[in-house]
DNA sequence: TTGAAAGCGCTAACAT
DNA sequence: ATGTTAGCGCTTTCAA
């Protein structure tokens, strides 16, 4: 592996100078610059990671912590958050926190103590309060997507506001006869978003003046296989019946419309149906949907952590949390219904 | 941030003595490596990755490059990777690699010689020969799934024989008029996975003695909505209709699946899907598939890449391509067909 | 079994 | 604008 030494050797500078003109930190006349950068590409020097991280303190690494690496949503984040990263010369070192409560005490205790990051991203990871504490304890600049969590810089998607916007779409089409799929009150504790969902949810009902109907409620578990299975119980039982099925994810609202067309409903004719998201199904299933644009949600998170870790020196200002965006995508699966 | 130095003093021995209580590696009294991990402890020690992986030259941290984030086979395998490099107490870092040739090239120029990783493991990467050359001149043990590339340690799934396999279980079932969803042949020069499935299909055809129907093979691009498209040109178009769609991938076999209930067939009375996989949908969709068990493929990358980085002492073998499993999971969408 | 000390390859003061 | 040099925090000889 070449060193510094032998590119300052063949620049016939000194190795101060190759740092400096190879990292743009100090001043180096242009000619010497070109000199040492045409040693380095000719010799194909690059620099030691860890010789540099030692020296200075900086590692060039961002680590990205996520609950799962195979559901779409977060694997989706992750895309957008490597991309931007990767484009600003970071790398990224991966921690999948897994259901494993050892495995994810050692990524707090000791994995992210070894000072290889500069700085982390939590990509919708429910953390606890001494998991917050120990992140703050890094000192190192934090973002977590997600949240609100008033001790941690977050970007988040106001996810009660999100269900109101999908629940008045059906009621604006004529609907009352609503039913949700979305997250069972006893996961309120330790799993906010789907329950923030059910909320947005159910105060503009009361706000149109709706009446609740706990039967039209069916908890599932995010995936396609749950919303078919809730859709099937909603549609299927005798009694009070649904008009539109409002799922808090995009792939149980995809399982909903299968279910749908198994029992014979035509959707949006005899039912519609919304769910959340921005899957890349979606189009595909003519979904209609409220994108929270996930892609853009990671390279928000990588620049915002970048910006955070450039501005070092600026006092750090404790931030409100962020709103991220999003967007009603009317397609076919909803429309008026006529009584 | 706590030094081995305070680590040292808390126990009353010298660094050296720390350093090897706590990495293992010489020897250290029962009594003596008992103090220093209670000071440790305490003190809340965490090696410094940086001063380590300078000093001794490794980094317990394994690259690994994937060509997609946000597809399901690719994070799936990635997972696997990720928890069993946890487990084993390393860090991965990721690059993705984008279709952008210029970011591409920096994977394999800069970011890989930083020496930030012990090794590499190359997810479904088809690669170049220059970019093989740069991997191998790392001088880093380097793991690849997919290929065989006889310049690389490979884990390979023998994809003409998984066709095979799903093409004679169609057959042995009464069908000979098997449609192909696939990759059209002009991808062969960069993609080869999709190509041995459409040689295994075409070889055991003519193996049987079923000519080959130019007109029963549909090109796509391996997802939901190519292999619904794919599905509804080869059903749709009068003259020959397949009674059987082997498609390339689990998720086309399920737009096929869409397609097929569409048109009005019912699946498996009318027409059998199988595809290749083993998709998490499969069940759902009751998926004849051939599941290659891509979660394990992760692992076992990942195991076999901290075996060689373990044993880097004795003559490594330049190794056959490891072959990995697959299996016939027989599900309701495939049936005799009673002509 | 333990300690002393010489690096590992850089960066950043400090000088010039 | 450039060079000299003292670390950065460990690991690993080498000696004892």
């Amino acid at each position: 592996m070449v060193s510094i030494d032998e590119v300052a050797r063949f620049a016939g500078v000194s190795t101060a100078t190759v740092s400096r003109a190879l990292s743009g930190r100090g001043h180096v006349s242009d000619a010497t610059r070109a000199r040492v950068e045409t040693a380095a590409k000719t010799l194909g020097y690059v620099v030691s990671s860890s010789a540099s991280s030692l020296a200075s303190g900086r590692t060039r690494n961002i680590g990205v912590l996520v609950p799962f690496l195979d559901r779409w949503f977060f694997s989706t984040v992750l895309s957008g958050t490597a991309s931007a990263l990767m484009r600003r010369g970071y790398d990224i070192t991966l921690y999948n926190l897994t259901a494993d409560r050892e495995q994810r005490r050692s990524v707090f205790e000791t994995f992210l103590r070894r000072q290889r990051v500069d700085g982390v991203i939590a990509i919708s990871i429910e953390l606890g309060d001494e998991e917050t504490e120990q992140l703050r304890e890094l000192d190192l600049p934090v973002i977590a997507i997600g949240g609100p969590n008033p001790r941690l810089s977050t970007l988040t998607v106001d996810d009660v506001a999100v269900a109101r916007l999908a629940t008045e779409h059906l009621i604006s089409l004529g609907h009352s006869e609503i039913a949700h799929i979305g997250a069972s009150p006893e996961f309120d504790i330790d799993f906010h978003i789907p329950t923030h969902r059910r909320q947005g949810f159910e105060r503009t009902l009361a706000d149109a003046g709706i009446p609740p109907r706990p039967a039209l409620f069916e908890p599932a578990d995010f995936t396609v296989e749950g919303g078919f299975r809730a859709a099937k119980q909603l549609l299927g039982r005798p009694g009070e019946r649904p008009t539109a099925i409002f799922a808090a994810s995009d792939e149980m609202a995809i399982g909903a419309l299968l279910a749908a067309r198994e029992l014979g409903y035509r959707v949006p004719e005899d039912l519609s149906v919304i769910g959340i998201d921005g899957h890349e199904l979606g189009e595909f299933f003519r979904l209609t949907t409220v994108d929270q644009f996930p892609l853009a949600q990671g390279e928000r998170a990588a620049d915002a952590i970048l910006d955070e870790l450039e501005a070092r020196d600026a006092a750090i200002p404790r931030e409100e949390p962020r709103r991220l965006p999003y967007e009603l995508i009317v397609r076919a699966t909803t429309a008026r219904f006529d009584r």
